[in-house]
DNA sequence: TTTCTGACTCGAA
DNA sequence: CTTCGAGCCAGAA
């Protein structure tokens, strides 16, 4: 089993997994939280190995609440409907009153 | 081996 | 006010 060699891909997921219901974050919050800081990106290409990870990816948004990897779930506005079934209000692909349901890691943990 | 793209973000002009 | 470019890491061709 790997040890030290903690990808960027597993920090992801494990910070992901730690996202509480109802709550959202955004990718470059776990960025930077893992120290990366500029590496928003790898963290949206890391959630694609979300599934099969327990990684709730639809927690995860970009930095203006707006559901940019909707694309990438089934159907069109499952996501959306995940985070509306969790009390997230979600509207036009965008998550409104996002501050409320903000989720930081870097202030949480 | 090099090159390119990608579920992003920020700063500068 | 708006628009553009650069940086980050990882995987595939």
């Amino acid at each position: 089993m790997k040890s030290e060699t903690l990808s960027f891909f597993e920090k992801v997921y494990d910070v992901a997994k730690l996202i509480p219901y109802g709550k959202v974050t955004s990718y470059g919050a776990i960025a930077k939280y893992l120290g990366a800081g500029k590496s928003a990106r790898i963290v949206g290409y890391a959630m694609n190995g979300s599934p099969g990870k327990d990684v709730p990816a639809h927690r995860v948004v970009n930095r203006k609440g707006l559901l940019t990897g909707k694309h990438h779930f089934e159907g069109t506005n499952l996501m959306q409907q995940l985070l509306e079934s969790e009390g997230v209000e979600v509207v036009d692909n965008q998550i409104q009153d996002l501050d409320s349901v903000y989720w930081d890691p870097a202030k949480e943990l």
